[in-house]
DNA sequence: GCTCAATAATTTCCTTCGTCAAGTATTGAT
DNA sequence: ATCAATACTTGACGAAGGAAATTATTGAGC
């Protein structure tokens, strides 16, 4: 009989991976999964029983021949362990408790009057106390938070470069996140968080490659390509918003001409609107009821939107080949003045087997981001 | 004393490896380099060096304080083994040796009348035959070949699934040529082979992430992110000449609307010279020629392709952020046409940092796809 | 020349981590 | 009851690499 450690840290990250993306799983299934051997999952779920990450389920129905002892299923114990994700935009905290299984459990949102580091920081403090004591009772199960930022981040040690929304400039989150909750905490881009999320707990479960669009202000693009996100060598990487698709279209913000964001970020949609039904004061909301209403001039903003969106969608399909794309974000609110379009641009631009890449379009409740966030903290907890 | 196997087969790959990539490096600088203990690569080394791939060098000025024992380099002894790679075209094979170093040794061609696969399969038997036999007295030190192919290939299988060009369908070539030659074979698509040898022997070495575009008949794309090359999942990636750059512009064979390829693919550019100059018989080589003599009308439409290439290899830069792109493919020996309009569509269509992506531009030799060939067959070496 | 600090390479254990093969456990079918 | 089939467990073993002591080789200071 052994008690002592049995060495199997790799293993234990992998089996728990496993259960928490796919699902309940046989330790025979998972070793299958996982290319491992059916010993080595026995010796690294035995850990994860006794610490309450997993537990063994009653045998379901049988599926094959009939004989043979019958698989006991491992599963996420969900309560064993609750993470918070912040989202922090440039007027708003948005934050949510997650369980290990990344369904939100509370949820809170705070506004941000000034977004300089140290009024967002006490805000977050409050934010996050808010959370842990609110009902629920989270904060003895409580030791990690994630943190979502749009702009460029550095994971590794926390430290954000440079926000353009937030003005910050090389900003130590991680640290000054950690001193004011006493967290864990890990920091990462906004959609990256959003792209990890959905890759393991969302659409992409299970994708070798995968892409995720936000549609909205910007318009940006996730990537996961061989199971890994794409960063970029130069800090740029998904930016679908800028690829140009009509070299004699609008001239862009970044210099550009023709960029998807300049004919379907929501600036430019409302420009465009604003242009075409000469009414100056137009808002983004009141150029979607007018297209509803069935004005073709408006229309048609909407419809070569989406189709630009399409064609950008279909560059990330031809050039990356990810196995499923998810279109998101708050501009598909109006998603069903996009979605044909967005549909009709793809299939025209996407080439050969491309066509096949499913494409999901639905709208994500703004609160999703924060979940991104407490996904990628779940995520450095189980390489832990 | 041990005399027997001390189990060092990843860390003899990995040594190898960096030594083939990167040239010269000491025990310890491998160490570093690899994030290996330097007792790791001293282990490692050992049997490289008593099976002759590995030679230890004469220690070279130092660098540091002054003080200490010298490092002692090891370095690639090149002849030690030879590697066939061919490239299979339609109407040609384009084969060459190259030693472990992959500097070609020999090189030769083989017009193809028939492009079926028993007739190239016959035709290659005889083309690697005089290459090996030839000066050189390759035979004995070679046990290793490499395929290009342009289409569907499934490298882990060497089966040709289709390609458009030869028309093949489910062509077990890796099988056939093994039979063929009595050589190891490794079959690999002709633009993925090529950006492999671009990224180990090239201008890619030490790069995290970079591409390869080729320009001709078709332009295409190679990917490595993360280190490794893009596959897709549903067969397609790289396919850069079909990203969509002129919602108004020409409809391509493909089906879609101002494609890359549309627009400075040799085709179209030959059909748009002719379009513009009113003279319905020109080849590509008379449209160089017009441009190059100063014909504006013509010269526009290598200005456009420039600018339609330029925005592609954009699109690829804010996508996946690449460290550097390289530009080549037998379209580009008139690339002085082409070249400043290239870099001024990447310029003005790169987002951000995306702009400091270093683009080369050049032509590459003929022969250099089948180097790429070679290069696979190495690769498949060192991992063995 | 001798000694010492500095750096490189080697050697000897030792830890980690996983497989293998032989068990045990639990079922349905005969 | 027996048997085949399948799931899981166990203990011994092997592969792979690391830590630290040891040896090797140099330049600098005396």
């Amino acid at each position: 009989m052994f008690t002592e450690a049995d060495n199997v840290a790799p293993a234990m990250t992998a089996v728990l991976t496993a259960v928490l993306t796919e699902g309940p799983l046989s330790r025979v299934g998972l070793a299958r999964r996982l290319g491992l051997s059916s010993a080595a999952v026995t010796k690294a779920a035995r850990p994860l029983i006794e610490q309450g990450y997993l537990q063994e389920l009653a045998a379901t129905e049988r599926s094959g021949p009939g004989a043979g002892r019958p698989a006991s299923p491992l599963a996420i114990r969900a309560d064993r362990e609750f993470f918070v994700g912040v989202k922090i935009t440039a007027d708003e905290l948005i934050g949510v408790v997650c369980d290990l299984g990344a369904q939100v459990r509370a949820s809170a949102h705070r506004p941000l009057p000034y977004p300089d580091p140290e009024h967002v920081l006490t805000d977050l403090g409050h934010l996050v106390d808010d959370l842990l004591d609110g009902p629920g009772d989270y904060r003895a199960r409580t030791r990690r938070l994630g943190l979502a930022v749009s702009g460029d981040v550095d994971r590794a040690t926390g430290l954000v470069r440079y926000s353009p929304f937030l003005h910050w400039h090389d900003v130590p989150l991680l640290d000054l996140a950690e001193k004011i909750t006493g967290l864990t905490v890990t920091v990462e881009n906004d959609v990256k968080a959003l792209t990890t999320a959905e890759h393991w707990f969302g659409e992409g479960v299970g994708a070798e490659s995968f892409a995720l669009v936000t549609v909205g202000t910007g318009i940006g693009c996730g990537l996961v390509v061989n199971g890994r996100i794409v960063s970029g060598s130069h800090g740029v990487a998904g930016e679908i918003g800028h690829i140009g698709v009509d070299v004699s279209g609008p001239v862009c913000h970044c210099g550009g001409r023709g960029c998807v964001e300049a004919i379907a970020g929501t600036h430019a949609i409302v420009g465009r609107a604003r242009e075409r039904s000469g009414r100056p004061d137009l808002s983004f909301d009141d150029a979607v009821a007018l297209a509803r209403g069935g004005d073709q001039r408006v229309g048609a903003v909407f419809a070569e939107a989406g189709n630009a969106i399409g064609c950008g969608i279909a560059a990330v399909a031809n050039l990356v080949g990810p196995s499923r794309i998810v279109v998101s974000g708050e501009g598909l609110a109006a998603y069903d003045l996009f979605e044909t379009h967005i549909r009709a641009g793809f299939e025209r631009q996407a080439f050969g087997a491309a066509t096949d890449c499913p494409l999901s379009i639905r709208p994500l409740p703004f609160e999703e981001w924060a979940r991104g966030a407490a996904t990628v903290s779940i995520q450095a907890f189980v390489a832990s």
